[in-house]
DNA sequence: GATGTAATCTTGTACGACAACTATAGCCGT
DNA sequence: ACGGCTATAGTTGTCGTACAAGATTACATC
C-alpha cells in the first residue's frame, strides 16, 4: 500500500459550519460500507488533511457523533466505530416540522396509538386507574374555567388512560409523540385556540372514551379515541394549516433570525 | 454587578474526560433553574476559566450539547438554552432488557403498530409496493434456504409492509422496536433459533398477511399482523425466558466487559 | 524465543492567534 | 432631541503548535 487513499472525501455540503459539514460526511462514510463497526477510522491528523480542515473541526465532529453514540475513542489507540446503534434512539427529524403534512403523519402515528391505548386500558384498567381517569377528566374542565388553555391537562388525561394498559412504553411514547406536536404546533399558537373554541365536541369525545374505559369495552374506547384523534387531525388540517403553512415559509426565509 | 458570579462551579464529576465531566456539569446546569431556555449561557472563555479547563474541552462539550439539541449557538452572540426540549428521543432505557417482562411489553407495543400498519397498509398500498411486500416474502425463503437465520429477510418483511402505509414515521418506528429486540435478544440466539424451527408456522402468519394486503381487505390484515405478533410474543414467553434470564444476569455480572 | 524497553503513533488538553460575525455605545447629521 | 451610521469591543468559528497520556509496534537484550 503506497499512498492507497483510505477513504474517499465526499462533497462536503454547502451550508452549515465546517464542524457541521464533516460531521455529516462521516455520518455517511460510516453508514456506507466504508467503515464497518468495529473498525478504525483514519487518525484525526489524516481526516483533517482529507477534508481540509483543522484538527478542531475533525475533533468537534468527532465529539459529536461520540454523544451519539456512533463511535467510540481509545486515547492512545483511535476512534472506532460501534458495534451496534442499539442505543439509537427514535426521533422525528426536526426539520420536517415545517411540513404540515408530516405533522399530520405524526398526529396519525398518534390516532392508531390512542385508539390501541383506549382499547388495552378498558381490558386492564384497575378501579384505581379509573379514578385517575375520571378526575383527570374533571380536571380539564378545571383547568379551562381557570383561564388555562387546557393543553397540559389534556396530556394529563390522555397519560391517565396510557398508564392504565399498565405498558409503561405506551405511556413514553405517546409522552414523546406530545411533546413533538407541542413544539410543531406552538409556533403558532392556532392549535389551543381552536381546542378552546371546540371545547364542547371534544368534551363529548372524551366522555365517549371514558365511559366505554369505564364499562370495560375495549372496541368502544378504541374506536371512540380513533374519532377523537381523527376529529383532531381534521381540526388541524383545515383551520391552522394556513398559519402552519405561513409559518414555515417563514421560518424558511430567516432559517436562525429567531 | 461588580463581580457576581454567573454560575456556580458544579464538583465535575470523578470519572471520564474533561470533556465528558464538563458535559456533564453543563447539563446539570441547564435542567436546573440557572440557565432557563432562551437563556445565553457564559462566554466559552469564561467558562473555561470557571472550570479550570481551556477552551477546545468546553468547545467540544458545548459541541456534544449542540448534537442533542440542549443549546444553539450564534456566531458573534453567545450560546442559548434551546427553549424546548421538543428534541428529546423516545429510547427505551438500556437497562430494563434483563428484565425479560419489559421485552415483551415491547413485543406488545410492535403488536399493536404491526396490526396496524397491516390495517393501513392494505388500505393504501399500491401495486409496486404490493409486489415489493411480496418479493420480501420471498427473499425470506430464499435466505433460509441458504443458511441465513432470516431475521435480516423477516425485518426487510415488514418494513416493506410499513412503507406501504405511506406513513414515514410508522416505517421509523417499526425499525426502532426491532434494533431494540434484536439487541435485548441478541445475546441468547434463542430467538432465532427457535424462529428457525418453526419456520413453516411462520410462514404461514406471513402469507396471511399478504393475503389480506393483497385484498386489501384491512381488517383481515390487521387480524393477521396481531396474531402473528401474538405467537411471536408466546414463543418468546415459554421456550427462550429461561436463556434470556440466565442471559441477563450474566450481563449484569459483567457490565462493560463486552 | 521470551521479555523488557524504547520509539512511534494516537487521542486528550492547553494556549495563542486571527477571521467572521454581532451587539452595543457613541458620534454625527438633521 | 432623535434617527441613522460607524467604531469598537465581545463572541463564536477556525487554524496552528505544542505537549501530556495512553497504546501499539519494533527492537534490542537475554
Amino acid at each position: 500500500m503506497t499512498s492507497s487513499p483510505e477513504f474517499k472525501v465526499e462533497r462536503l455540503t454547502v451550508a452549515g459550519s465546517l464542524t457541521d459539514r464533516v460531521c455529516e460526511a462521516l455520518v455517511q462514510l460510516i453508514s456506507g460500507e466504508d467503515f464497518p463497526p468495529g473498525s478504525r477510522l483514519p487518525s484525526e491528523m489524516k481526516m483533517a488533511s482529507r477534508f481540509g480542515v483543522s484538527r478542531t473541526v475533525i475533533r468537534e465532529a468527532i465529539s459529536r457523533l461520540k454523544s451519539e453514540g456512533l463511535v467510540e475513542s481509545r486515547q492512545g489507540s483511535g476512534v472506532f466505530v460501534r458495534e451496534e446503534n442499539m442505543d439509537a434512539p427514535f426521533r422525528i427529524d426536526p426539520n420536517i416540522m415545517d411540513s404540515i403534512q408530516s405533522v399530520l403523519q405524526v398526529v396519525e402515528l398518534r390516532k392508531v396509538l390512542e385508539g390501541e391505548i383506549a382499547g388495552l386500558a378498558a381490558k386492564r384498567r384497575s378501579r384505581e386507574q379509573m379514578a385517575a381517569i375520571r378526575q383527570a377528566l374533571k380536571q380539564i374542565d378545571t383547568d379551562v374555567a381557570a383561564g388555562s388553555d387546557g393543553v397540559d391537562a389534556d396530556i394529563a388525561f390522555h397519560r391517565c388512560i396510557a398508564e392504565a394498559t399498565g405498558n409503561p412504553h405506551f405511556l413514553a411514547l405517546i409522552q414523546f409523540l406530545f411533546n413533538f406536536l407541542r413544539n410543531a404546533t406552538q409556533t403558532t399558537r392556532g392549535i389551543e385556540a381552536t381546542r378552546a373554541t371546540l371545547t364542547q365536541q371534544v368534551k363529548d369525545e372524551h366522555r365517549a372514551i371514558v365511559e366505554a374505559i369505564s364499562h370495560q369495552d375495549s372496541t368502544a374506547a378504541r374506536a371512540a379515541a380513533r374519532l377523537h384523534m381523527d376529529r383532531a387531525s381534521r381540526r388541524l388540517g383545515t383551520a391552522d394549516i394556513k398559519l402552519l403553512q405561513s409559518a414555515s415559509t417563514a421560518a424558511n426565509l430567516t432559517p436562525s433570525t429567531v
